[in-house]
DNA sequence: GCCGTTTTCGGCCCGACTGTTTTCAGTCG
């Protein structure tokens, strides 16, 4: 059994402790658990063969032996006596919006609900105005709740490029306002999450009732969920719900740290407060012993006041940062400046949308060393794929235009698929003569673990092959990741000396920020790619480089940071 | 259920909004 399989155990346990009334703060160490296992850089599996499980933070000698037992049995006792116990019906309703798990759990007991439709049902009956502290009310925002879950086709999740545009949008609506000062983006959207539930906001206002109602107010809004004198929720077209809190100039640094997130890292930061005698908020530090309050204008002084280095919100997720923080021990992250490069790049050869030559210019305009043109090979399921005959054709037009050109050194490469059986498209004899070999899979994706690890690993095992492209598949929106384990991946590139992929379409984020820590903490070299398909999608860059600095990379990490020499020494090929 | 160089018991982050509330529980951020 895998991490994720078994955090989303726990997550299920710790929703069905809450509905039974069970101690809130031991419901809490389940979720607790489950999120700091999903982060883990290494296999539960292989730390419980090599070490000790209880070791990991906010796991003890209890949930240790419920993971040792899921890792036995792929499952463990309490939880299958508790699924016995509560009707499966009664997560989805807790999941509703504005339900949690006191409600479903009275109507559970009074009424007998026990799924989603039987509790729509109650609400159009009345049957629910008639329960303690329910009314007329409470039944039309249950109906409005479910009605905006079953449109919803995402989950409740975003893509952050999708998020970012409508942000903007609004932030751009807001600055507008007479009464508001500034805005700014915070939650998972300011971290650069690959995909956020919400888009978080923060605007400075010395007139919050009129901003708030400027912004409830704003003609797209399709329902304004709450609004009050400090903060309001909207939801605005394409099923975004939006947050705005209202600060004031003085607590502006406090309100963006706090609204920033992410919530394990305020609950770190509150914690770290408390140790030393104050009280974290988000206006402010409270001195427990005085009751004065420090207001923090910017972010950097109540970082600075708390004793830690600044951090990135790309890191605040609680994965060991504030420790890093505390000891001066960050790592220096990666930026766009520091990509000297694009190694992943389709032409008019197969499927993209530009010559070479077009991009070629666009990246030297983008201050590139070098550019690596991957074109598809000629595999089913690819379009327009490279035959052995066009790619010879291929190599030898790269060499006249590396002739033309000076300054930029256009690379000869492929996106060679991996077959469903392991085998590369091209024979070793071709991909020899080629500067680049990035090799990915395309089509035969519903193959079951083994056979697509098996199929992975054979390519990584091919002398000729540096590259693996988007890794895991995943496509927001089209497809989740195939299965595929990726520990093995990892190990295999590094026992090649393989580069991974971070494959930076906003649609794809492969690998992602968690995997692509544990391939840097592997000490396996990661790219960062575009995989452009039409030369503005060279900007797709920052996407890819987002993903980078959540997992923690330098530059050094990073293929495409090395100057051209260092680049064709480690590819084998002559400058 | 977890945790602890002052603690092995008694804490566990802290605040805004809603609805039905005459005083606050529940939910969410
Ligand atoms: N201190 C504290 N802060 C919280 C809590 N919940 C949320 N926050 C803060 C940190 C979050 O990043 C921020 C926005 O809340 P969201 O629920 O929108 O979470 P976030 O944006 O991080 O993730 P998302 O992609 O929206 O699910 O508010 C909490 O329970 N305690
Ligand atoms: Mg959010
Ligand atoms: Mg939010
Ligand atoms: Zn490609």
């Amino acid at each position: 059994m895998d991490n994720i399989r078994i955090a989303e155990k726990f997550n299920h346990m710790a929703k069905m402790l809450e509905f039974k009334g069970e101690n809130q703060f031991k419901t809490r160490a389940y979720t607790n658990a489950a999120r700091t296992i999903k982060g883990l850089d290494e296999e539960l599996q292989v730390i419980h063969k090599e070490g000790s499980i209880e070791d990991i933070p906010g796991i003890g000698k209890i949930l240790e032996s419920k993971i040792v037992e899921m890792l036995e049995t792929g499952t463990f006792e309490a939880y299958e006596k508790t699924m016995d116990e509560i009707p499966a019906g009664i997560i989805e309703i807790m999941n509703i919006p504005g339900i949690g798990p006191k409600t479903a759990r009275l109507f559970y007991e009074k009424l007998g609900v026990q799924t989603v439709d039987e509790l729509s049902r109650a609400a159009r009956e009345h049957r629910i105005r008639r329960l303690p502290r329910m009314g007329e009310k409470q039944e039309e925002k249950i109906l409005r709740s479910i009605a905006r879950q079953k449109e919803d086709k995402n989950h409740g999740r975003h893509p952050y490029v999708l998020a970012k545009e409508i942000a903007t949008e609004i932030v751009d609506f807001l600055d507008l306002c007479p009464d508001i000062e500034k805005v700014a983006i915070a939650g998972s959207l300011r971290r650069k999450q690959d995909t956020v539930g919400d888009i978080d906001l923060i605007a400075i206002s010395k007139e919050p009732e009129k901003a708030i109602s400027y912004f409830t107010g704003m003609e797209k809004v399709e329902e304004v969920l709450e609004s009050g004198t400090a903060k309001a929720a909207i939801i605005y077209p394409g099923n975004f719900h939006v947050d705005l809190r209202i600060v004031s100039r003085d607590s502006y640094g406090s309100m963006l740290q706090h609204f920033t997130g992410s919530k394990e890292h305020n609950i770190h930061l509150r914690k770290l407060a408390i140790s030393k005698g104050y009280s974290l908020n988000e206006y402010g530090l409270t001195d427990e012993s005085t009751g004065n309050l420090t207001k923090f204008s910017s972010e950097e002084d109540l970082y600075e006041n708390l004793g830690l280095e600044y951090l990135p919100p790309e890191l605040r997720e609680d994965r060991g940062e504030v420790e890093a923080a505390l000891r001066g021990k960050l790592p220096q992250l990666i930026e766009r400046k520091d990509i000297k490069g694009d190694l992943h790049v389709h032409s008019t050869w197969s499927d993209g949308a530009n010559t070479i030559e077009e991009i070629v210019d666009a990246a030297i305009l983008r201050g590139y060393e070098y550019i690596a043109i991957t074109d598809h090979s000629h595999s089913t399921g690819v379009a327009n794929g490279l035959s052995d005959k066009r790619l010879l054709e291929h190599i030898n037009a790269i060499d006249k235009l590396n002739e033309k050109y000076d300054g930029i050194r256009i690379l000869s490469g492929t996106e060679c698929d991996i077959r469903a059986d392991g085998k590369l498209d091209y024979s070793n004899n071709l991909l020899e003569q080629l500067d680049i070999v990035i090799v990915a899979v395309h089509a035969g994706l519903d193959q079951d673990r083994k056979k697509m690890t098996k199929r992975i690993v054979s390519a990584l095992e091919n002398e000729h092959v540096d590259i693996l492209a988007h890794p895991t598949g995943r496509k927001f929106g089209k497809r989740p990741a195939y299965d595929v384990d990726i520990e093995k991946v990892i190990a295999t590139a590094k026992d090649n000396d393989k580069v991974l992929e971070i494959n930076s379409s906003p649609w794809r984020l492969d690998l992602d920020d968690i995997n692509a820590k544990r391939a840097k903490e592997r000490g396996v070299m990661l790219a960062i790619n575009t995989d452009t398909h039409a030369i503005d999608h060279l900007d797709n860059i920052e996407f890819g480089i987002n993903m980078a600095r959540r997992a923690w990379v330098e530059p050094d990490d990073v293929l495409n940071t090395k100057d051209l020499k260092q680049l064709c020494s480690k590819l084998g090929i002559p400058k």
